[in-house]
RNA sequence: GCUCAAGUGGCGGAAUUGGUAGACGCGCUGGAUUCAAAAUCCAGUUCUUUCGGGAGUGUGGGUUCGAUUCCCACCUUGAGUACCA
């Protein structure tokens, strides 16, 4: 009987589905264990094998699981809110929700075909109002609380409100907007409404501000921090520029010193905590204030060198800075307003390329040394950038390069306070093993030392203190798009107000167009019906808005990702419409097991998702603080693109081997049409393109055509992508998941070819043919022998190492080299194929399951018991010593194991190949290792 | 520039409490079967060799009886990050 894996799989896939063998029950007397993949967009271009790596991976584990009697959740679902659907929207008039469907069904079909063991009964979707619901509903909580620095976590704003009734805000210990102004209860009772929730939203954990974003014109939308990558855009790769805008922003910062913290209860990849703990940029310091001579401002500044605070001989401003127009006397106005005039031309990403060159202006101001009382220039720079610590800096140039540097070019004194330290040629940055010098008390002492005094002193005087800055910004939530999450806000006096929870979801209306309106605002101002009633509670027509009862709705919408930073909490308990998930369901999955995807989402998703569920263990809604125990990231799959020469000006193709005799230019070729020897299809080729029809071929001697290949990210128009439709069909899903699994370590980039293939399917085919004899199936119900025993056992062993290392390659090879051997006993015992098959059914389940049913099981092999390793099996009597001579192996020696140290090194010392070997010398010493090697010394 | 990771046959890769380098697979070579092809099976495949052997895991050094594995320096590639005060 052939192994026929079209009809096998299609079989399996309607039998898993007609008999939800993997629907997750919520309540078992068994551990549970939680397996989640990254949900992916679902984009128009479908699946290419490189999308499925980490699906099949965790498909493994999570099957594997089950076979060792865990309750197993695995779910899957689709980030369904972005851009691509919105950009096709706006260029075809298609809703957006028409193609995300559409997209939807492609994804589905495509992942059904690879038989994973997901239970789609939990599936969800961020664009779903039932789930979108909650997306609002924690915008909302969000809202209405303030962060407590005294019990170090969210509280409800009501909490916050107490307080100024109390005692007014001197006492708070939170974390808030900078300029917030001071006040007594007494004066807090006395303010207007309006004033009070201005001052509220000061503290609240979402809240509205007037902040610099980085604005995309080309999309017509901010982008936040991680959006933007080399000062372009991530999607599209546009300019950026800065502007003022009053956006909403999560206050994430408040949870920075959580964020850091918790890194280090979490299995999660060292590069990947790299890039968060530097995201996050924690550095410890001083906040220290500087008089301005003559005005009644100071300027703050942020160093973590205040030990070296009498080496300043100069201030550094950001052009930006609030008091560059203020402190600039008259005789240096006109040079500092064109050098702010120039900086503020240059981008973003113009600043950054140009490092180098040093550039400022004096402000023919003074500020006056805290502790000296001595007179420095204020100057202004660009390196000094507006956007961290205070937009100002003491220039320090002596110890810090920068300063150095400016210090240099505009011949400014560079005082050396360091002892026995040469500072003609570069400022000394190391802060270990110096002494400080000419610095009044500081004088004489070590770094550590004097950072500490420094600190001291400045608390003591009154004009700085301890501080830990850290370089994440507040999270700007605003996009001027269409296709995201509405806010459940309205607008009435200015003031934003939430829509009451139990009114959610607020749908997304419908627009004529998904432009931006004509004056510039977010594509929802094309909404007719885009106003909430306060009466009835509903959303009504915009012509009906009296600022009485009805009110403009918001018109921005949610950031991506919003949707996926709380959905693994959602697949918990997916219909739930009372809340996110129960507290009985979110108590028993607690939090993810084992979370795979990209390592793009280092510092947008994986950091934002960590914030939110902060914030919902702080409000008491998940039980734990962490959603994901462990990470992993899978490897990019890249192309290997294939190439013709073509000589320059003909219609003429070089076969790779005789290019040197011509001039010729490299071309892409679709690699369908390249086989596994790297020959091209001449015919298929000659079909591709009109303009190739009457092209000529130079060929090798044997006719053949070869072509160069070379490794690529998978692209359309690189034309190396290869779709698992097509891998399915002609190899099967088995295939395909063994063979991307047989590529190399999940973790590793890695190049796909698809002549490899042939390895695993005729593995399959190898171990299809252990239970047929012909036509027929042919299974001995004899005991195994020691032998088979032996290879089935150590297949145990071996398997479940790897997996529990998520080492898949390798156990793909332990597979075949079982399969291999039976073959070669010729064994079709069903006491050893039946825990291979086990073994094998997370690989590859269709095959497996098929061949189970076969062997006379009922029910699926998926709940089979994971065969037992037993050590006796294993068991030797004699080993294979390897004998070496110097360390190099020069020949191997059968000796029983239970032989003593002497009596091994006696046999192989007669041996009269080591006799050979030694050519008549005496060995200077021997070392024998019972068990493992001898080696000759000599 | 800084940080991290990785360099092993023609290719993907295997081997680490230091102990037989190249498992497994692709590709390639030869053979069997076939009218032929596909499929399948068998043998071989790191380099070199005077067929005894010798060399070999990016380069150079070190530790060790013994190093792909540990240490130092360098080279190369990849990833991340970048005026962070």
């Amino acid at each position: 009987m052939q192994y026929n894996h079209q009809e096998i799989e299609k079989n399996w896939q309607k039998y898993w589905a007609e008999n939800q063998t993997f629907k997750a029950s919520n309540t078992s007397d068994l551990p549970k264990y939680y397996v989640l993949d990254m949900f992916p967009y679902p984009s128009g271009a479908g699946l290419h094998v490189g999308h499925p790596l980490g699906y099949i991976a965790s498909d493994i584990y999570a099957r594997y699981k089950r076979h060792k009697g865990f309750n197993v959740l695995h779910p899957q679902g689709y980030d369904s809110f972005g851009l691509p659907a919105e950009q096709y929207a706006i260029q075809t008039g298609q809703h957006p929700a028409k193609t995300t469907e559409d997209n939807i069904k492609t994804y589905r079909r495509q992942l059904d075909q690879i038989g994973f063991s997901f239970d789609w009964s939990r599936e969800v979707r961020t664009s779903n109002p039932e789930y979108y619901k909650w997306t609002q509903w924690i915008f909302i909580q969000l809202f209405n609380s303030w962060y407590n620095k005294e019990s170090d976590k969210a509280e409800d704003i009501s909490t916050l409100i107490s307080i100024f009734e109390k005692e007014g805000n001197a006492t708070v210990n939170a974390v808030c907007d900078e300029d917030i102004i001071s006040f007594s209860a007494e004066e807090w009772s006395a303010f207007s409404a309006a004033k009070k929730e201005e001052i509220l939203l000061q503290y609240r954990l979402t809240f509205l501000s007037d902040t610099e974003v980085n604005w995309c014109p080309a999309l017509g939308t901010v982008l936040a921090n991680d959006e933007i990558v080399n000062g372009v855009s991530e999607r599209g790769g546009h300019a950026v520029v800065r502007k003022k805008m009053t956006q909403w922003s999560m206050r994430i910062s408040a949870y920075a010193q959580r964020l850091l913290d918790g890194l280090n209860t979490i299995d999660w990849p060292q590069p990947l905590k790299d890039s968060q703990t530097n995201w996050i940029g924690r550095s410890q310091g001083a906040m220290v204030s500087f008089k301005i001579d003559g005005f009644e401002d100071s300027i703050s500044v942020f160093t973590t060198r205040p030990d070296t605070i009498f080496g300043v001989s100069f201030m550094t401003l950001a052009p930006e800075h609030e008091l560059v127009s203020k402190i600039t006397t008259d005789a240096q106005k006109e040079a500092v307003a064109s050098y702010v005039e120039a900086t503020a031309k240059r981008s973003e990403r113009d600043r950054m390329a140009d490092v180098k060159t040093i550039s400022g202006a004096f402000t023919g101001a003074y500020a006056i040394h805290p502790f000296s009382g001595e007179k420095v220039q204020i100057w202004i720079g660009d390196y000094v950038l507006a956007s961290y610590g205070t937009g100002a800096v003491m220039a320090v140039p002596c110890g810090d390069q920068r300063d150095y540097d400016f210090a240099k070019h505009f011949n400014i004194p560079i005082p050396n306070i360091f002892e026995n330290v040469d500072i003609s040629e570069a400022a000394h940055a190391d802060k270990e093993g110096i002494i400080i010098a000419n610095s009044d008390f500081l004088s004489g002492l070590k770094y550590k030392k004097a950072l500490k005094l420094a600190i001291y002193e400045m608390e003591k005087r009154g004009f700085g203190y301890g501080k830990v800055n850290y370089r994440l910004r507040d999270a700007v939530f605003s996009r001027q798009r269409y296709w995201g999450e509405p806010f459940p806000v309205y607008y009435r006096d200015g003031m934003p107000q939430m829509i009451d929870a139990k009114y959610l979801p607020i749908v997304l209306p419908d627009v004529e167009k998904y432009l931006p309106t004509e004056d510039g605002k977010p594509p929802l101002g094309n909404a007719e019906v885009w106003a909430w009633n306060t009466k009835t509670n509903e959303v009504v027509a915009n012509e009906l808005i009296d600022y009485e009862t009805v009110f403009p709705l918001e018109l921005n919408t949610m950031p991506g990702w919003a949707g996926s930073s709380y959905y693994f909490n959602r697949y918990m308990d997916p219909n739930n419409d009372n809340e996110i998930a129960s507290k009985a369901n979110l108590g028993y999955w607690q939090n993810i097991d084992l979370y795979i995807g990209g390592s793009e989402h280092a510092t947008g998703h994986l950091l934002y998702a960590r914030f939110w569920q902060k914030f919902l263990f702080d409000k008491g809604v998940v039980p734990v603080d962490e959603f994901a125990k462990k990470l992993i990231n899978q490897g990019m799959i890249l192309g290997t693109s294939a190439f013709v020469f073509r000589v320059e000006n003909e219609n003429k193709f070089v076969s790779q081997s005789k290019i040197a005799n011509y001039k010729v230019q490299a071309i892409h070729t679709d690699v369908s049409f390249v086989n596994a020897s790297d020959e091209l299809d001449i015919e298929a080729f000659k079909n591709w393109r009109v303009e190739f029809k009457d092209a000529a071929f130079i060929t090798e001697e044997d006719g053949s055509f070869k072509v160069s290949r070379e490794v690529e990210k998978m692209s359309k128009s690189k034309y190396n992508v290869v779709n698992p439709d097509d891998i399915v069909a002609e190899y099967g899903a088995d295939a395909l998941r063994l063979f991307e699994m047989f590529l190399g370590p999940l973790e590793q980039t890695k190049p796909w070819k698809t002549s490899g293939i042939s390895g695993v399917y005729s593995f399959l085919k190898k171990l299809w043919k252990l239970f047929f004899n012909g036509e027929q199936l042919e299974i001995s119900d004899e005991a195994a022998t020691k032998d088979e025993l032996k290879i089935v056992h150590k297949t145990i062993k071996k398997v479940e190492e790897d997996i529990e290392n998520f080492s898949f390659n390798t156990s793909v090879s332990t597979f075949m080299i079982a399969v291999n051997e039976l073959t070669a006993l010729i064994c079709n015992k069903r006491e050893a194929l039946e825990p291979l098959l086990i073994l094998l059914s997370p690989y590859a389940p269709h095959i497996t399951e098929e061949l189970w049913h076969k062997l006379g099981h009922t029910t699926s092999i998926s709940t089979a018991p994971f065969p037992v390793f037993d050590p006796k099996h294993l068991i030797e009597s004699a080993k294979n010593y390897p004998i070496s001579f110097n360390g190099k192996m020069r020949f191997t020696l059968e000796l029983p194991l239970d032989l003593s140290k002497e009596e091994i090194e006696k046999i192989v010392l007669d041996h009269p190949k080591t006799q050979a070997q030694l050519q008549g010398r005496t060995p200077k010493k021997v070392i024998v290792v019972p068990g493992k090697i001898v080696n000759i010394v000599g």
